[in-house]
DNA sequence: CAGCATCCCCGATGATACTG
DNA sequence: CAGTATCATCGGGGATGCTG
């Protein structure tokens, strides 16, 4: 989801635009996160020194490459998830 | 993953052939899996009632629409998950 | 064979508070 | 702003044993 975010931006999210983002995910997860993501080299991490400090992330080539199949599954989630929920009510 | 499995089959398979199909993922969690993916209407359970039971599971129609998108990231994982470990290594 | 029931434990996550 | 630290919880999931 955070993968989908900065695909949707285009280049770079602050740390406080991708929370806004991603309603609903607490700090402390978009966090650890985004430290698993940039571990794995699909996210990388840019620190502007200002007062207060800027944190600018950005997919990598390698993070990009994951785009197009969460996009799939995410499409799928869309059109199919009301179906999937009407049957598990009902 | 059931889900890939049974298309792979392109057809029905029996719980023990799917737990072969599906090494590292115990009893229990398949059992709880299928029943959640009935309960969503992906999947499709035929009880044959001879002794011993057999019980055979497909996808449903709905469930097969999500084979491509999973396909998709299963083959992600295939062509990067060694760079995302190499990454993550060292 | 295809499960369900039970026990148990650990790790993921939230809430809250603190920091450079 | 962008985190880290600490505490408490709670539920996912393994191990085991039983059953129609």
């Amino acid at each position: 989801m955070a993968v989908l975010s900065l695909a949707a931006a285009d280049g770079e999210l602050r740390f406080t635009e991708l929370r806004r983002a991603m309603a609903g995910v607490s700090q402390k997860m978009l966090s650890q996160t985004l430290k698993a993501l940039e571990r794995d080299g699909l996210v990388s991490r840019r620190v502007e020194a200002s007062n207060p400090p800027r944190v600018h992330y950005r997919l990598t080539e390698l993070g990009a490459t994951l785009v197009p199949p969460l996009r799939g599954l995410r499409e799928w989630a869309e059109r199919y998830m009301p179906l999937v929920q009407e049957h598990a009510a009902g």
